[in-house]
DNA sequence: TATATTTATCGTATTTGTACGATATAATAA
DNA sequence: TTATTATATCGTACAAATACGATAAATATA
């Protein structure tokens, strides 16, 4: 980071290092996970399920809906959390257009 | 980070944000691209397309192929990298494999 | 052999990420 | 109203990531 050289790259490039980085902690995969196995988007059951503190799961939660993977619905004093699925599409659309643009030039051979 | 709690959680969490991080940032990712895109798997190019000095570059060379994404030899006092296809598609088929897993219980409506 | 070239590594400064406890906030329940 | 419950935010400590210049290491060239 430092000087934090990021705005000299692409939107692109820029655009698939966040959502990279939004999958880059085990803990943030886990609650991804939870909030698809649950029929309802609770947010203490995640509390519970993940081997941190409370504010650390909530500090999870609050970047993965920043970046709008997920959205967050006040239910009294409850938070309820799912996954926005088109973002969430769209997020794995790019990634994978990514890598099929860099394999097509596969047969280079080398190294 | 702090007392990383990331051995908490499973194998595949690990594994799956370990390769999450190795994307996201956008100097591997366009590192990825010239790799790519070069007949040849030069290093000192990259320096010169990358916005970044020559010790950064190295190291960012240096975590694609510690983590087994890229191969790298030497060639007289130059190095010469290149993607590792195999190792790429399978961080891929995994990541599509997870999104997938969760994506097929997307029925459940909330929020 | 001496010099130039290329890349890796070292040392270091700074930013960001991660984690926790403590506390604030908001809504329900008594 | 007061207490309880649930979640968010604050403050803080420390680890990891990022960046650079300087230097080491290895090879090629003169």
């Amino acid at each position: 980071m430092s000087i934090a050289k990021i705005e000299a790259f692409t939107q692109q490039e820029q655009d698939l290092a966040a959502f990279a980085k939004l999958m880059s902690h085990p803990a943030r995969i886990a609650i991804l996970k939870v909030l698809a196995a649950q029929n309802a988007c609770i947010c203490g059951e995640i509390v519970e399920v993940l081997p941190l503190a409370q504010s650390t799961v909530s500090q999870h939660l609050k970047e993965l809906k920043n970046a709008g993977l997920i959205k967050g619905t006040i239910d009294g004093p409850k938070s309820c959390y799912c996954i926005n699925w088109v973002a969430f599409e769209k997020f794995m659309a790019d990634f994978n257009a990514l890598f099929l643009s860099l394999h097509i030039q596969k047969e280079k051979t080398c190294c």
